[in-house]
DNA sequence: AATTACGTATCATATAAAGGTACATGAGAC
DNA sequence: GTCTCATGTACCTTTATATGATACGTAATT
């Protein structure tokens, strides 16, 4: 199956977008990512929704975000994507009444909504602000590592 | 994405087989699950190579239930498919040397980490035995259904 | 008016699960 | 020994769906 690569991308955009000046148009956000407009636009469109970021026609438009990192949490951006199934794996359903299927379908399911009730909340516990920290984070490390790297060749 | 439906599928069949007596083959297995018989072959290949199922050729051959199913976990079958894939959504990898995209694969995948955890830890605590059982108490619940809409027709 | 950029419909492509066919191999029945 | 049954597995087809790609209408800026 196709995982759906959705959140993990727009996640990517957004940090990116932090990091640039003014609006970012679908045709950038599109090189960044390795796609193309049309499927930004179309993942990009339940944030607007949200009033998450907004996005400007004409000369000097595209995306911008329109509020504060720190107020957003990976759950938020999970539910605006439509909340995308999250398990690859699924009950058949080709005997429903069948009181085996029943069982076993009740046994599965109540499992997958434990791991699903983990998962969110822990995508709940996420900012943006947080992963844009840790992007800075890993930004000054890999600076030291490039200086001790230059320093070792001299 | 299509969904992998064979531990519930697989679940199913073994449920089955504990209410049969003697083998049942491949062909018996694909009419239950309204599949086919090379599939069910396919996806017992697991369970066999586990030593939890066995399977004879020839006449009066087929499949049959080798330990108690009081000794075999959901995790255990889960294992024995080879550990599909359990989430529906993946990370880009499109830009490796990232750190962007590195820090939100960092934190989707503990996330992902966390949750699958939760997920087979909460399925090496249901025994197949467990599930037979539940499907026993539906049995007579469904059995006192009947005889209530028998009486009332009465 | 021309250009830029989004909004969205439509079609194509890629991928993987599952469906299906075929045939070789091995085991029991006669 | 031969026939029939049933598995083991290779191979191809079908189906579902995320994503890629194209096109064109609409709105905003120059």
């Amino acid at each position: 199956m196709r995982r759906d690569t959705r959140l993990s991308g727009v996640l990517h955009v957004l940090l990116h977008m932090a990091e640039m000046d003014g609006p970012v148009t679908s045709e950038t956000m599109a090189i960044i990512m390795r796609s193309n407009p049309a499927t930004m636009r179309r993942t990009m469109a339940g944030l607007r929704k949200a009033g998450f970021v907004k996005s400007d026609k004409g000369h000097g438009g595209g995306w911008s975000i329109e509020r504060p990192l720190s107020e957003v949490t990976l759950r938020d951006i999970y539910t605006w994507l439509d909340s995308p199934e999250l398990f690859a794996m699924g009950n058949r359903t080709d005997a429903p009444g069948c009181l085996v299927e029943e069982a076993v379908n009740a046994a599965l399911g109540s499992a997958y909504d434990e791991a699903r009730t983990v998962l969110l909340d822990r995508f709940a516990t996420v900012t943006l602000a947080q992963l844009s920290d840790d992007f800075h984070r890993r930004m000054g490390a890999h600076a030291e590592a490039v200086d001790q790297e230059i320093t070792h060749d001299i």
